[in-house]
DNA sequence: TAATCGCTCCAT
DNA sequence: TGGAGCGATTAT
């Protein structure tokens, strides 16, 4: 950091606030301090109000700095909005690595980071948990309230007071009755006061951990005083969230503050009501669920040390947090910590960082380890804690592959298949069809001329949905009514090609009369909360589920003792080189489903190809088996983890500008390469996008590898500002992506 | 990024 | 001649 004055301690030329502002500018921004004040060092990190062209901004102070006297004079900042800075020490220094390491302006990381009130300048909000009791009116009107919600209201809080988070589980939608008994005073608000630093009273629950449990427990605390990264690597159902709890109840013991990052469909209601009933403090929960308010709420109880347990979604990496002492990140392998706009940030590698700044331990776990967290654990950087076998009475599910080849299909599903869901739903048990397509068939064909319903807007063929009646196209939301002729010849022998989940659920439908069937998508289930409601209709009687990715985790379906996977074919020949590790993740977190209690399961898996190597792997090894072979290949063809990738991607309505920036790009990037670096830095491109037309824009792109990390960002440093100024950059949409994790 | 400036075109 | 529409410019 340059040299600071304080006007207040020493005498020297007037300083300024250099201030980062949410522009796409990598650079500060100087400004007068706002009337009244004087620029002082303790203002790093407090939001400010400024005038920026015709616009008032809220930036952020990044430093303090003596005027420069040659610049022209610097504009008056409006005001200065925080008393104390939201950023400071460790988020600080840790949101500025990011900025490095993304190669984005400070002021939009700033942004990023925090809830979109604090974002425009609201002050932050008071973080008190609330909770509500009946007063003495409340307790004589109780016996003669009407029935309805208000009375139900009362008589739950007749028992005891209760928070609003207990509540908000309890009985949704409690808040108009609240505020109608409010009104008569019959209930009452009062503040919580949250225990802010040590809980030694908090008991370390006495539940009875299998040997690897103990063993990782152990280790966690072990690794307790300082930063450490602990890998837990653990099959489904072997109690990884017991591992958590444990670790977590022990730093609360500590007076330390915990963070669990999961999954965006991971954040179940189930999910929470278990670290509640366990941890005995209130747990908060941030996802993209909430209002504006609330999650602001949320980073206020976090900043001030309120907030002792917050499980969130990606977003809860820039929390502040001034008395932590655990991370946490479920599920690390997957693919939602990514953000994949803006600032792409991966939560997971950031998370890394943080502990790491924070000198505390952070612990990742997953049944499926990412083959980067893997690798880590191999080099010795993780320590590498295993959990074989699952807890409890739970058997492993047994795996079957069937050959559907020459097989008469139905909606995609064989005879081998529809006999299983049978002789399942017949021994009382409930089925799970897994198919990654959602919608009634992927294609609309014409068997006359081979025509083919295509989006006009992008490369990709129009999903059916609607039974049929209607064409959608899944990567731009165009909609519009199927025809019944055939645009092309007029012909009228339009067939749907391919089933998704709609058509599936239709064909189980038929086959299965008065069987109950639930189709669960991103179709079926739009608000947040449809799928707990549905799936709680569905309950534990015998009945098939259809469902997509969203289906794979969470949510406890004790009674499913058959999951059926179709359609796997696809992942099978990707060209992504990520593909295979993503299909072996969603192959065994879907199988993990299967026999979660007593009743042992059975995961079917249907395909064209039962001897590809990638199933064999899998079937014979297990996950680590596999892990290992990819890794080997992943090393031979020089992909991550073993090389470090940046990619630029553009876009514009014609190929030709798109291309004409990148090569542009391509030719600062080669001028800026260090000559010790030239021969082990590569550069791909420019070249067409896997979908090269998507919302009418051509999109393309360029690829830089390099086997060390360092030199990926030396050249990314040296070649950025003048990429910025290249003449071709005005006329496309452009965007950097340090370690993409889609190559699309 | 987003507001503004200034150029061209063309309807009046 | 006004102003819609568009591309270029610029931000303390």
């Amino acid at each position: 950091m340059p040299p600071t004055s304080d006007p207040t301690a020493s005498p020297g030329p007037p300083a300024v606030w250099r201030v980062a502002v949410p522009v796409p500018l990598a650079r500060l921004f100087d400004y007068l301090p706002a009337p009244g004040e004087q620029a002082r060092d303790a203002h790093v990190g407090c939001r400010v109000r400024v005038p920026f062209g015709s616009r008032e901004l809220v930036g952020v102070i990044a430093q303090v700095a003596p005027r420069d006297p040659d610049a022209p004079e610097p504009k008056p900042a409006l005001a200065l909005l925080d008393g104390a800075p939201l950023f400071a020490g460790e988020l600080l220094e840790s949101l500025q690595w990011l900025a490095r390491y993304t190669h984005a302006p400070l002021g939009e990381v700033f942004a990023t980071a925090l809830p979109a009130p604090l974002r425009h300048g609201e002050p932050l909000p008071d973080s008190r948990s609330w909770a509500w009791r009946l007063t003495e009116a409340g307790q004589t009107a109780l016996a003669g309230l009407r029935a309805g919600k208000p009375r139900a209201l009362a008589t739950l809080l007749s028992r005891n007071p209760l928070d609003e988070d207990a509540l908000d589980d309890a009985s949704p939608g409690w808040r108009a009755a609240a505020r109608a008994l409010g009104k008569r005073a019959l209930v009452e608000r009062y503040p919580l006061h949250a225990a802010p630093t040590a809980h030694a009273d908090t008991p370390i629950s006495p539940f009875t951990l299998g040997e690897g449990q103990r063993a990782a427990v152990d280790a966690v605390l072990a690794a307790r005083d300082g930063f450490a990264a602990l890998l837990l690597d653990g099959v489904t159902g072997s109690g990884k969230t017991e591992v958590y709890l444990q670790a977590i109840a022990d730093c609360l013991a500590r007076g330390k503050q915990a963070l669990v990052l999961v999954p965006e469909i991971g954040l179940t209601p189930q999910t929470l009501a278990r670290f509640r009933a366990r941890l005995g403090v209130p747990v908060h929960a941030l996802h993209s669920g909430l209002s504006d308010g609330e999650r602001a709420r949320t980073w206020a109880a976090a900043a001030r040390g309120d907030a002792r347990v917050v499980v969130g979604t990606r977003s809860s990496v820039f929390l502040p947090l001034p008395e932590a002492g655990l991370l946490v990140v479920d599920e690390e392998h997957d693919g939602s910590f990514k953000q994949l706009d803006g600032i792409r940030y991966h939560a997971r590698d950031f998370a890394l960082v943080r502990a790491k700044a924070l000198g505390v331990p952070v612990l990742l776990g997953s049944a499926t380890p990412s083959l980067e967290s893997l690798r880590n654990a191999q080099a010795g950087r993780y320590a590498h804690l295993r959990l074989r076998e699952r807890a409890g009475v739970a058997l492993p599910p047994s795996v079957r592959v069937v050959d559907v080849r020459k097989r008469p299909l139905e909606a995609g599903l064989s005879p081998e298949l529809f006999e299983a869901v049978s002789q399942a739903l017949a021994a009382g048990g409930q089925v799970l069809v897994f198919k990654n397509r959602r919608g009634y068939a992927p294609v609309l064909l014409c068997h006359d001329c081979g025509w083919s319903a295509q989006c006009q807007r992008c490369d990709a063929p129009m999903t059916v949905h609607a039974g049929g009646h209607r064409l959608q196209c899944h990567h731009c939301g165009a909609r519009r009514p199927a025809p019944n002729a055939c645009p092309d010849c007029g012909g009228l022998a339009l067939q749907s090609q391919g089933a998704g989940t709609e058509r599936i659920e239709e064909a189980l439908l038929a086959r299965f009369p008065g069987v109950p069937v639930l189709r669960i998508d991103r179709g079926s289930t739009q608000r947040r909360d449809a799928m707990e409601a549905m799936l709680a209709k569905f309950g534990r009687e015998p009945g098939i589920l259809v469902g997509t990715q969203m289906l794979a985790k969470g949510h406890d379906l004790p009674n499913l003792t058959l999951v059926a996977v179709v359609g796997i074919d696809e992942g099978l020949f990707s060209a992504d080189f990520r593909a295979p590790e993503k299909l072996a993740q969603l192959l065994v977190q879907v199988a993990g489903r299967a026999g979660r209690a007593e009743k042992a399961g059975l995961v079917l898996l249907q395909t064209h190809h039962p001897e590809h190597p990638l199933l064999a792997t899998l079937l014979s090894g297990g996950y680590g088996a596999f892990a290992q072979a990819e890794l080997v290949q992943r090393e031979d063809a020089g992909f991550p983890p073993f090389t470090h990738m940046a990619m630029f991607r553009a876009e514009a309505t014609e190929v030709t500008v798109a291309n004409a920036f990148l090569l542009a790009a391509r030719r600062t990037l080669e001028a800026a390469v260090p000559a010790a670096d030239a021969s082990t830095l590569e550069i791909n491109g420019p070249l067409p996008a896997p979908m090269p037309r998507r919302a009418g824009y051509q999109r393309t792109q360029l690829l830089i590898s390099a086997p060390d990390r360092r030199q990926l960002h030396a050249t990314l440093t040296a070649a950025l500002p003048a990429v910025h100024a290249l003449p071709e950059a005005r006329k496309v949409r452009w965007s950097l992506d340090v370690d993409p994790v889609d190559l699309y």
